[in-house]
DNA sequence: TTGTCATAAAAACATTTGTACTCTAATACA
DNA sequence: TGTATTAGAGTACAAATGTTTTTATGACAA
């Protein structure tokens, strides 16, 4: 948690602080002071700034003092859920505890040119990796720090763009499926474009 | 796509779409117009006044007239990742195309009181949910109307909670395991109280 | 009661900021 | 070459906005 023991909020506070996280959401931009103001139904500005200052004392929003509309709300970044245990998925027992913590997408998807593909066949299928699955990726700048082992979508020339592991062993290149029906793909140095390596599956049901 | 013909972008309208984007992404506001003339090296408003203006004609961005720092960015959405096309898993050739679709996460996050959880063991595996894996739960309002084959966390009384499909045959429920290692465990109604069904499965790399 | 504290109102102020206007330099075009 | 068009500089101004100060009110404890 980044919020600790003394953080909590007043009814007031409470009330302001999931209006304004409303009106980011909503519109991208942080509102005035006279805005909440008015949504809050008071006739003057001073309460929204004391009810600020100890949002702000309490983490959870920040602004730039004296510039207009530039509050930012410290915590809560769109792509955050809520993770309240964990589930056995075998013979092992467990119960659901509070949150422990949460999980944060966007900070995979606010990575700069973060993009996706759609997966299209079985042969990444001993990774978890299915047919119809979405595999974020993020484009390779520097080829040579690839790591045995890694993830990549690798564009042979004649032959297309596949998901394999990426394996470099003395001057070659293999591409190996993780699937044994597949054999691996054995390659030189400038025969085959990395376009990304894997950072996150996603799969909606 | 949202936008049409004629709405490409001058360098100029580009590169500053490009900052814009950048800043309201990492301080969740918009920018004053002062700002971007510095952004752009510029020494006086009024081509920023017009570069904006040109974004707004072709839908770009939007903002209220007179307003201090109430830009809105039109098309993207947190949460949303371009998809660049499919990659083969298997023998199919398929190269990168254009941008077809865009990936929207918040889909899912949007959902009233999703939850996550940390999946423990091996027992989904060939669904191809992981030890590691984090799925994402919704709540399950009517347990009447859950299908067969649904994956469902479910809490067993004195078992703990698990990740199985779920299955309705006769008067009794069966919760199966995507994994012959384990074997199906049956229930009576009022055994079992569900947590919430399946909703997408992350996996961060 | 009295004093203290937190909250709200009201008013005033300085800065930030969007917008409009004029002028100049560069560019494209006939 | 001359003209039209566009982009940018410079300036000015009114509105929006954060901030400060002063005063009033109510709750609560000493």
């Amino acid at each position: 948690m980044t919020t600790s023991e003394g953080d909590k909020l007043t009814d007031a506070q409470n009330e302001l602080y999931a209006w304004i996280k409303n009106y980011m959401r909503d519109f991208q931009h942080s509102p005035s002071i006279r805005q909440m103001m008015q949504a809050m139904g008071l006739k003057s500005p001073a309460p929204i700034q004391s009810r600020l200052k100890h949002l702000q004392d309490k983490g959870y929003i920040s602004w730039q003092e004296g510039k207009a509309r530039t509050m930012q709300i410290i915590d809560e970044i769109s792509g955050v859920v809520p993770i309240m245990g964990s589930v056995a998925a075998g013979g092992l027992i467990e119960t659901y505890s509070d949150v422990n913590e949460n999980l944060d997408l966007s900070e995979v998807l606010q990575k700069k040119d973060v993009f996706a593909l759609t997966v299209n066949g079985d042969s990444m299928i001993d990774a978890c990796i299915a047919h119809g699955d979405m595999v974020l990726m993020e484009p390779i700048k520097d080829s040579n720090s690839l790591r045995n082992g890694t993830i990549v979508s690798a564009m042979v020339p004649g032959l297309g763009t596949t998901l394999k592991y990426f394996f470099k062993r003395g001057g070659k290149i293999f591409l190996e499926a993780a699937n044994p029906a597949y054999e691996p793909i054995e390659l030189n140095f400038g025969d085959v474009i990395f376009q990304g390596k894997l950072l996150a599956v996603w799969r909606k049901v």
